[in-house]
DNA sequence: CGCAAAATTGATGAATTTCAATACATGTGG
DNA sequence: CCACATGTATTGAAATTCATCAATTTTGCG
């Protein structure tokens, strides 16, 4: 179905920033973070991507890939060379697409930007669940999922440390939110967590200590 | 030189952000920013546009506009309707100005994420101070500018609260990096300001009471 | 089985937000 | 032109959130 393919192991580079862009690469299994590297050096990921879409898209017109892709887990995918996917956006229909991935992409990216700029830590983390979750819905999973990426990543991702994502998973689970055991999550009251989503006052406090709901409202209201 | 023009008080959306994208916009005159708005409601600042650069051109071919462009002072920019940016579009190296320009704003737009995600507010805010004198700089601009935009804005581009930039460019100025005068901006130490950038520890603390670099470098080296 | 990496949990401290009060600027109408 | 009103900025003190440091525990792997 695919002209070539690649393998990866878990930990392995499928292409790196700066890079020339010579293919896209469709995930077909397995999940890949994305890392931007800034000129000094700082290093986030940007993005996880997982089976069913499309890396190494956003390289505007065949230049460098502006991220690395790493696999967090075994994985393969299929490899469209430039030419070919040149070819495939005279179509309308295919141009179409690719161009509303992009748009999608760029959409969750300053999303993401929002998130980390203005939302709290708890916010933060429950939209990555929400948006983990759906994701692994639409693609027909069960209720229950792979946290497929290490604890650092997602710290990286919502631009915390991983101590902080531990702590609040554990939050999240002894709210009723979800459970969760290492790299196993479930989701149990999604409406809880698009609560704290929506604001991080509905996330009970460590203990039992302190009560509910402070008035403080958070940064910016809708 | 245009075929029209549109001028702008300060405080005047240019063009909001869902809207169908109908042409792009070069500006010739004052300077915008560039606000996002999330599906919850909550904004953020994600990009300042001064004179020379074009704009609404991030809306991938012909769609709804992806943020909300506001004046802050008097501006004025030309219309350039997307039929004729496409005809444009077929002269390579036209495209290839555009493509380059779509590439230093994601660019861009990354490295604020990662800066918000992981560094200082120091640091954020002395990338945005060099970051505006370069661009101003390359326009033939003296050593001292003018911030368009208030405080307020470049919180939320920063991702910090307002007192904290104020008490930061207080801080700038007493440490001899910067004059600022409300709206007007001098840099002082250029080569300082870029070593807060690059490592928040360079900043003297608030009076001369504690000493310099700690130790703690900050979450991720180079 | 044991070692190394990853994750959890706790205690502490620092950075930044929040709240609050004041100063400064800008524009409006008398 | 001044006085006033309003929005914007500065500065301070207190509170909060999150990072840092540190000690275990758990897991995965050779």
């Amino acid at each position: 179905m695919c002209p070539s393919r690649i393998q990866l192991r878990a930990g392995q580079l499928l292409y790196q920033q700066g890079r020339p862009a010579l293919a896209v690469y469709p995930l077909r299994k397995g999940s890949i973070k994305n890392m931007f590297e800034s000129s000094l050096g700082w290093r986030q990921i940007t993005s996880f991507t997982l089976a069913g879409d499309v890396l190494g898209l956003e390289a505007h017109d065949s230049t460098a890939h502006t991220t690395s892709a790493i696999a967090l887990q075994d994985a393969s995918c299929c490899v469209v060379p430039v030419e070919s996917l040149r070819m495939q956006m005279r179509l309308p229909e295919f141009r179409a697409m690719v161009l509303d991935t992009l748009r999608r992409n760029t959409e969750r990216e300053r999303t993401l930007l929002v998130a980390i700029g203005s939302m709290k830590a708890a916010q933060r983390l429950a939209m990555l669940l929400l948006d983990l979750a759906g994701e692994h819905g639409r693609r027909g999973g069960g209720d229950s999922l792979t946290l497929a990426m290490s604890r650092n990543d997602i710290a990286s991702y919502l631009g915390l440390t991983l101590e902080t994502v531990s702590r609040l998973l554990s939050r999240f689970a002894s709210a009723g939110l979800i459970t969760v055991r290492h790299k196993l999550l479930r989701i149990v009251d999604q409406g809880g967590l698009a609560a704290v989503y929506a604001d991080a006052s509905h996330l009970p406090d460590p203990h039992g200590t302190a009560a509910r709901g402070t008035v403080h409202a958070s940064r910016q209201a809708a």
